[in-house]
DNA sequence: ATAATTATTTAGATTTACCTAAACTTTATT
DNA sequence: AATAAAGTTTAGGTAAATCTAAATAATTAT
């Protein structure tokens, strides 16, 4: 396997995202976006990931990974979710707060490191979000289609259902610009309440209750 | 605690180690040689880590750590001997194997991630190779009393740590079943190249340049 | 189909952490 | 004390990963 950077990793692993997402071709845009980072810096990007076989890309045409980036995918997303359980199961973390460790630990690059914590795991299947660990050969479970809003993990979201189709919800979700394809991004949780804070594009943030937010159906963008 | 980038920590773990080994102050050439990098790009680290008050420096005069600086290498080290301890207790590595992982996994900063594992470790005094594990507060108990094996006058010693963590030595060692913890018998000592042999118990006698012997630190049983 | 808008790329800078080669200090030797 | 040797710094350069601003291509709207 060859050596990456933690920043080809860290792009790798977002084109995965965004082509199981059904992105055809992952847009330089969309890639920024995910990354936080300009467009500028990925075409500069794509074009070293090319040189190294990683993803196809044409000018203005998007990019999609190969056979071999995409096993690199696979290999970084089993060290983070693993370092998840690790986090959640031996260090008492709760799931939302595993997510920016695992980040930087599944950069640490050593096969044999990985299959031994895994075994000390037991092999989990699924990590603390319910998402599917590949294994060391880089097969994994189907992703779980979407997540309550209450549930999730992830700071943006997309809104992919809603389940409760009752006038008053839908009217407010209405009055709120909550529909489907919807980018939300999470500003805070409270605890006391399970209410959620939520930002769209352009609007001023917003808080709706548990009550709503179990009913928007979400994956994360 | 100030944010630093990996390569100011791994300047700040080999100067504190430096003046640990009795360098009044550190110098250029000495700390260039730890790092395995140059003179002239310790130069240039060294302004910036007097920009940030982590150490003490004057053109020409050498380095020492501030009190801010020695705390941030405690810090570190804390890090690197605790994942060292993970990875030997309970992902079954052996003590050879484990400097490289650590030297990596160090570099994840969390207080509430390190603190976390040394509890879930039984909160440890001492690592796999025998130093003493800074606590969460920066206080370290003092290494064992020890000797290196070239200067030790008793016949039969006992292993307590190893001070090169190289994984060429360590390896060496372990092929010839050193490890924490080995009962040595010193068979005779050569003056002209001051080689020792050696023996442990049940295997025959082997020789050691004095190289390895100044690594391994010994104390009287 | 042409113009306007949006997306993408290029060109040129910046920062970090290195490097080499040359200049300069300090120290050791005669 | 003068000189040689060793150690250190400066000057100038490189590569990775960013950025902004300007140019160019693709898409959408008129």
């Amino acid at each position: 396997m060859m050596n990456l950077t933690i920043a080809e990793e860290n792009y790798i692993k977002s084109i995965y995202k965004l082509e199981e997402e059904g992105q055809e071709a992952v847009s330089t845009n969309a890639l920024a976006g995910e990354l936080e980072t300009k467009p500028a810096s990925v075409t500069d990007m794509a074009k070293k990931l090319k040189e190294k076989k990683l993803i196809s890309y044409e000018k203005y045409q998007g990019i999609n990974l190969t056979a071999e980036g995409k096993k690199a995918a696979l290999n970084i997303i089993r060290r983070h979710r693993l370092w998840e359980c690790f986090l959640v199961d031996k260090l008492s973390f709760s799931w939302e707060e595993v997510h920016e460790l695992a980040e930087e630990l599944e950069h640490v690059r050593s096969e044999k490191l990985i299959n031994r914590l895994s075994e000390f795991l037991g092999n989990p299947q699924i990590d603390p979000h319910g998402d599917p660990i590949p294994d060391a050969q880089g097969k994994m479970g189907k992703p779980r289609p979407q997540t309550p809003l209450d549930k999730a993990r992830a700071k943006r979201l997309e809104v992919v259902a809603v389940s409760d189709k009752s006038t008053a919800l839908l009217e407010f979700l209405n009055a709120k610009g909550i529909r489907l394809g919807t980018q939300l991004d999470v500003i805070e949780r409270y605890e006391f309440d399970n209410s959620i804070e939520l930002k769209i594009r352009n609007q001023p943030a917003f808080t709706i209750s548990e009550q709503v937010s179990k009913n928007i159906m979400v994956k994360p963008i």
